[in-house]
DNA sequence: ATAAAATCAATAATGATTACTGATTTAAGG
DNA sequence: CCTTAAATCAGTAATCATTATTGATTTTAT
């Protein structure tokens, strides 16, 4: 009940996604996930997270450095990237509005909308 | 006059990038150029495209594919981005403000802000 | 002219992601 | 509980964008 017929790897892979607001990649999750699965194979996440996306399970964020990040929430929020860590911040709604109008362009249909802050975090500016 | 002392090959690849509002990857740039510069180097392409970015001359607005693409034009405005045909569009001030406030989280220092519509464009759909 | 610094072409290396293949697991029916 | 076809996977090789390296060329200042 309550969800479709995931393989328990498949499964598991979702949940570790759904379980962070790190905004992880690929190789995050495949490094924690081995730990409790060691034949796990970094194929095997790319995969599926290809797969969740194009099922809307999960949203690509950002990409830092050349890797893909990813988000297991999908509701409607900004993001904060900084540029000297690398970390990816949720932004509630509250503190960024995401506007739902699109460009009013003929023709052009808005899937979604992506808003996001780049600079220096809480941590990095003390340093 | 009126500028940084550019050798002529920067000068034309920073020139290549401005003329354009396709919002080109690095190499798109070094395929258009290599007509005009038969002994260009793609990664001379890249290293002044990283040389401008640090300098505020361009701005990275997507990564398409695996492709980093690159703007010219750094007034703020926002883009829009075909799933279909990976086209990067420029949406106006006028249909999409960006907020120039950020996130209110204590010591994170904002530089600058990315707003991207992702869909399918008007010459995409009516296909 | 000339020497030091900047820039470059060419190539090799890196690293993320994808494709492939044969083995394993899962799902459905008997 | 068996069986069998389809789905899934591990392991590995291949691909592709980007970066690093190095020795040669160009530019700049003198």
């Amino acid at each position: 009940m309550g969800g479709q017929n995931f393989s328990k790897k498949r499964q598991m892979i979702l949940d570790t996604i759904k379980s962070t607001n790190s905004h992880p990649s690929a190789k995050w999750v495949y490094e924690t996930l081995k730990k409790e699965i060691p034949d796990l194979s970094l194929g095997t996440v790319y995969r599926n997270i290809n797969l969740f996306k194009d099922q809307g399970h999960i949203v690509a964020v950002a990409n830092i450095d050349g890797e893909e990040r990813i988000d297991g929430d999908t509701s409607p929020h900004a993001h904060f990237v900084c540029k000297e860590c690398g970390c990816v911040y949720d932004v509630p709604a509250t503190h960024a509005p995401i506007s739902r109008e699109c460009c009013s362009m003929d023709g052009f249909e808005t899937h979604n909308t992506v808003l996001t802050y780049y600079g220096i975090c809480g941590g990095c500016t003390q340093i």
